[in-house]
DNA sequence: GAAATTTGACCGAC
DNA sequence: GTCGGTCAAATTTC
């Protein structure tokens, strides 16, 4: 397969290319002052463009040097490809416990039209945030409110990928026993990932799926975890409201979830360092609910 | 006051 | 000894 491995070599430098380009237009389009919709619809190019260069990735045509690929130094953003446990990270789960069920899913943050199919109403709690060792960004812990008051052992775990700040690495441990798993919007996200190619979110946006065999997900899933939910990130003070023009936020009463004026910043472009600094801060602070695209995800155990 | 997050400390696996 | 995962006291928010 020579012959296609150059072809393939030249489309994802192409993909790269391309995606180069639609990050520089999403600079300039945010220095100038342009309809909401233009910026709305370049940011869905670049999302587009991104998830190809990952389906791309996903049979082995690694881009070169392709900025969205994970190549920006975080060892872990290759993890949806690889089973958990297995090379890439490695000693991430090295302590993961015996006979836990768990899903891995990378996520991305895309566009923010319609909450709504995120409040699963599963609720969580986070107990816990560390730094990985060779991770950009620090490990976010979550487990179920209800693990006290119902014996609730759900829990999952929260990593931005290093890659792509609008990649998420979510991992789920073990499976809700609390009242809120038999929610019916938690039903409804449930079936949609136990059918990752027909998933469809209620804005018509596909919900990926990784090419790779999801045997081991979905038996995971029939097993009882749960799907994503919005995340309880802390609303931490002064974040609130402005995000400098570049990332414009605005959190919820409850401080539970949280919306964005504009889907402009959450799709991928303008990756200035303004724009970056922000949003790491903002990762390490708040809630990331935004709408959610389905990278990725898998089972081990 | 209740419920949530933050963060340093602790524990177990490697 | 190192590192990831969890605990729990302190702090914050509503």
């Amino acid at each position: 397969m020579d012959v296609c491995s150059g072809e393939k070599r030249a489309l994802a430098s192409e993909l790269a290319q391309m995606q180069a380009m639609v990050r520089e237009l999403g600079v300039r389009m945010d220095q100038q002052d342009l309809p909401v919709a233009a910026r709305e619809l370049c940011g869905e190019l670049a999302s587009c463009v991104d998830r190809s260069i990952r389906i791309a990735g996903s049979f082995g045509w690694a881009a070169p040097d392709s900025p969205g690929s994970g190549g920006d130094g975080s060892p872990r953003c290759d993890g949806a490809h690889h089973p958990v446990g297995g090379g890439g990270g490695g000693n991430a789960q090295s302590k993961r416990r015996k006979g836990t069920p768990c899903v891995r899913r990378q996520v991305r943050v895309t566009t923010v039209h319609d909450m709504a199919p995120l409040d699963d109403g599963l609720s969580w709690r986070k107990y816990g945030q560390k730094d990985i060792l060779g991770a950009k960004y620090p490990r976010a812990y979550f487990r179920c409110t209800h693990r006290h008051s119902q014996g609730c052992a759900a829990t999952k775990h929260v990593q931005r990928d290093g890659g792509d700040p609008l990649l998420y690495d979510v991992v789920y441990h073990g499976a809700h026993t609390c009242s809120q798993a038999a929610h019916p919007g938690a039903d409804q996200l449930r079936q949609q990932l136990q059918r990752p190619g027909e998933g469809h979110d209620d804005a018509g946006r596909e919900l990926q799926s990784s090419p790779a065999p999801a045997t081991e997900t979905e038996g995971a899933l029939q097993a009882g975890l749960e799907p994503m939910t919005p995340y309880s990130f802390a609303p931490a003070p002064g974040y609130s409201a402005d995000f400098g023009g570049s990332f414009p936020a605005l959190l919820s009463p409850t401080g539970l979830e949280w919306q964005l004026r504009s889907g402009h910043a959450a799709t991928g472009l303008g990756a200035g360092m303004d724009y970056e600094s922000q949003l790491e801060e903002f990762f390490t602070n708040a809630a990331d609910p935004f709408q959610w695209d389905y990278q990725d995800l898998y089972a081990t155990n």
